[in-house]
DNA sequence: TCTACTACCTGTAGTGGCTACAGGAGCAAC
DNA sequence: GTTGCTCCTGTAGCCACTACAGGTAGTAGA
């Protein structure tokens, strides 16, 4: 059993964070000590994590609420956890494409500055590069 | 040239944000008709389209900003663009490879269902997975 | 030209998702 | 038992929008 702090520590989610997401039924209530203090599970912990993760990927709360429903232990038909899983995927993979060319960007401006230019003329190619892939879209 | 409203409809941003971006200097103020309306060009389209695409990906408006001054004509040294852009790479290459993971653990879900077992019992694992991986980072 | 209608304007208030602070209580070590 | 830390509840504030009120620009039809 680990205190509020150790799961914050663990989790990289603020203290506070932690007692607005219990608040707001986004994770569930932790069993309480005899003093009245919180006592997460190492479970608890990683869900606490698993939010921290999505959110830092942009993912609204309810929809990390649905991605957590999919870990839930109700008896729900297969075939719907399927559907909601599937739901998610595309939003995921156009997360990484859109970032694998962001990425590629900043590479290009990262590493085809000769030192001669000035950097406004090179990120400006640069960026306009990333506008015109990202018009595409 | 573009009203506002084709501006929103080009760039997915809300008028109302877009207005917004404009009062917090997180874009450049468009020139005005003589009526005193907004006009766009596609350049300026193309940044609203920029700053949203980063949003919807999780990043700050100050990272969004610094991302946006690497494409200023300023002249400022080169290497300083460079760093910039450096400095930026661990956040993105991060992102990619959580979204990763997430995929592939939704992947499973998605594809392992046999439709005897339930949906709670399969998810179950495959967040428990999730979770494991997420652990170790 | 008048009227109706839509898109725009400024300004302000409200929302979601945190984050900080006030004032007090539990608990371990000395 | 008191010092010092972590925790508690409750409330207020912040960031990034989003919605609404009340009014103006511009356009199209009678």
């Amino acid at each position: 059993m680990f205190a509020i702090g150790q799961a914050s520590a663990q989790s990289g989610v603020n203290i506070e964070t932690i007692r607005y997401y219990e608040r707001e039924g986004i994770v569930t209530k932790p069993n309480r000590s005899t003093g009245g203090r919180r006592e997460y599970t190492a479970d608890e912990i990683a869900r606490l994590r698993f939010v921290k993760l999505c959110r830092d990927l942009g993912f609204s709360v309810p929809m990390i609420q649905a991605m957590l429903s999919l870990a839930s232990k109700e008896e729900r038909p297969c075939c719907e956890a399927k559907y909601m899983a599937r739901d998610q995927l595309p939003a995921v993979a156009d997360k990484i494409e859109q970032l694998t060319r962001l990425q590629e960007a900043l590479q290009k401006l990262a590493s085809c500055c000769d030192g001669q230019s000035t950097a406004g003329e090179m990120a400006e190619q640069m960026m306009q590069k990333a506008y015109l892939d990202i018009r595409e879209l």
